[in-house]
DNA sequence: TTCCTCCGTCGAAGCGCTTCGACGTCACGC
DNA sequence: GCGTGACGTCGAAGCGCTTCGACGGAGGAA
């Protein structure tokens, strides 16, 4: 093995300016940073990550928490993960891939071991049981997705108040003058200030500044509950001719009872959703859709870590802001 | 941060005593490995693993590379990811992710700066320019797929030839007389003794075994050529009634092509394959199938490398036994 | 009893790197 | 002309752990 006294050897100089050749941690003169530098290549010189990592207490090394639990996308999972390893190879840094499974006994174990400088944590849940040790921990972490209480945290997600906004502004542009909103199921709701709710909030208000009809409608994640909510919703409001889907599951049943009720998508209704790329670009009837923009949110998550870790102060909440893609499920209403 | 010698010094012993009561490289009387232990819970110990990695040559982290390119089934990728953290784990080691991109020099500058003590390489291609570096690193590897040339290496994958075998049999079981297997594209047999090669072996003995008629049929992956192909079968194998298809491209098309030729699945013809359990489930006629075992792929690639990390010879090459799930696309052959 | 062996433990020497303090040199200002 | 920084480099001291050799004591063999 190569270590950091043959470079030095070789290149005449002491160990102490090879590694401030390489850190930039003093100034060090161009000729000698070039004899250095020819050294290291010629002899394959590696810097040895233990060592490094014991002398400097850094090990250059993030750890990446990826969820496991179903109904989680998991093309999206992926897309993050990629997008995590990517920026954090442009920051020099290596990922640890750790499962939600191992939970919060593998977040302490591996910031305890300091086998990672830094944690990235996905599927964060409202209550989650992670976010007191995340406190605790001598290590900065970013979550993806806003628990209730993130006080002394940072979390970075969707702007989900801005991608109802966006749903709507996009059924108004196209001329449609009664909107309704199709949300997830109501206990998720009755669970506090969450991203469901940022999303009515963002709906109500881009309809009301349009000046649209609008209403919200929780719904059961089953093709019943879809169904009954497609007739209530031609009953209730015959005049309705854009909908946004907020619910994953029930983004297909939706569409196929509204089809079966003798409506047809775009030209009688247009739907859009709030709802991974690959959700709904797959269905039947492509979806006009606000995805979840994973890799972007990897490297946010990635650039806030490497803020805090070197000592730079962070927003506490990073929104990024929604974009639609059209798909053929929109058309502008007829007159 | 607690270290070993404030456990030492806790537990009335020196420091050296705790790290084998740790690793018991040596033996350590019950009572002083009691007191040990205790000392660690009570100061919520845990080792550097920098001062570890740097003082054993041991990281306890693989490298695990994920595939990036198109065409690769994103599920079954995180499947085996997640298989091999958690069978990594069972071992007490970690595992830190690299992405395709990265290439050979992530191979490289992991395994040289001692960052990960062995590497698993996924979707390893017949002529994978990482060959020659994973021989000549001087950590173990193990590939998930066999290259043209795996000699000094070691390789895991699904058993292909049992795969064919086992389609095939299926088939017979049902009665079918005559079957034919669609293969992957003309170019993939031309490039050698790949798992192409291996499933028309299977299919092949299997078929003559059961003294079935039988053909095999390359095909391009295009829907233009499965219904090509899927005509010409029936011209010349009228009394065809059993298909393989070992080409997850042409697999809807093909079905599609059958229908439309008059043929009901699986009334008229049963249709096995081989590709990953969510193409088979998602098609609107679910498909009998052999899958990649994913998860059965990590442990073992994960086991492979423990063994050679101890010293432990290892085959060169593994075989994993194919395991059949019946779908909606196989019945039997009508009287 | 004596000798040898094995068991259980200790002390010290690193593992390869970073970093701190120190030192010589040179340029500049007064 | 001399003090004063800034610059560029060096030497040495660790970082926290593992591991090697050594050693005292107990037990068995001779």
């Amino acid at each position: 093995m190569v270590k950091i006294t043959d470079v030095a050897r070789r290149a005449g100089v002491s160990p102490s300016t090879v590694s401030y050749a390489l850190s930039g941690k003093r100034p060090i003169s161009d000729e000698t940073k070039r004899r250095v530098e020819a050294a290291i290549r010629e002899l394959g010189y590696r810097p040895h990550a233990g060592a490094r990592a014991l002398a400097s207490s850094r090990s250059n090394v993030l750890a990446l928490v990826i969820p496991l639990r179903a109904g989680i996308h998991v093309p999206v999972v992926m897309q993050f993960a990629v997008s995590v390893v990517t920026s954090a190879r442009r920051h020099d840094h290596d990922v640890l891939l750790l499962t939600q499974e191992e939970g919060e006994d593998g977040l302490r174990r591996v910031a305890d071991a300091a086998l990672v400088d830094a944690l990235i944590v996905m599927d964060v849940q409202l209550r989650d049981p992670r976010l007191p040790l995340l406190r605790s921990l001598d290590r900065p972490s970013v979550m993806i997705g806003f628990p209730l209480e993130s006080e002394g945290l940072t979390c970075v997600d969707l702007d989900f108040k801005a991608a109802g906004e966006l749903c709507v502004e996009r059924l108004a542009g196209l001329g449609h003058r009664v909107v309704a909103l199709v949300g997830s199921p109501p206990e998720v709701y009755v669970r506090g200030t969450a991203f469901a709710q940022r999303v009515v909030q963002g709906f109500t208000a881009a309809a009301h500044r349009s000046a649209l009809a609008s209403s919200v409608h929780p719904c059961e994640a089953t093709p019943a509950a879809a169904r009954r909510l497609a007739e209530r919703l031609l009953r209730e409001h015959p005049a309705l001719t854009g909908v946004v889907v907020h619910n994953e599951a029930v983004l297909e049943p939706l569409i196929d009872a509204f089809e079966q009720l003798g409506l047809r998508v775009p030209a009688d209704l247009s739907v859009t959703a709030i709802c991974p790329d690959e959700t709904a670009a797959a269905l039947r009837v492509p979806v006009t859709s606000v995805a979840l923009p994973s890799a972007e949110l990897g490297e946010r998550a990635v650039e806030l870590l490497m803020q805090k870790l070197t000592g730079t102060a962070v927003p506490q909440e990073t929104l990024l802001a929604p974009h639609l893609t059209e798909r053929a499920s929109t058309a502008p209403r007829l007159a």
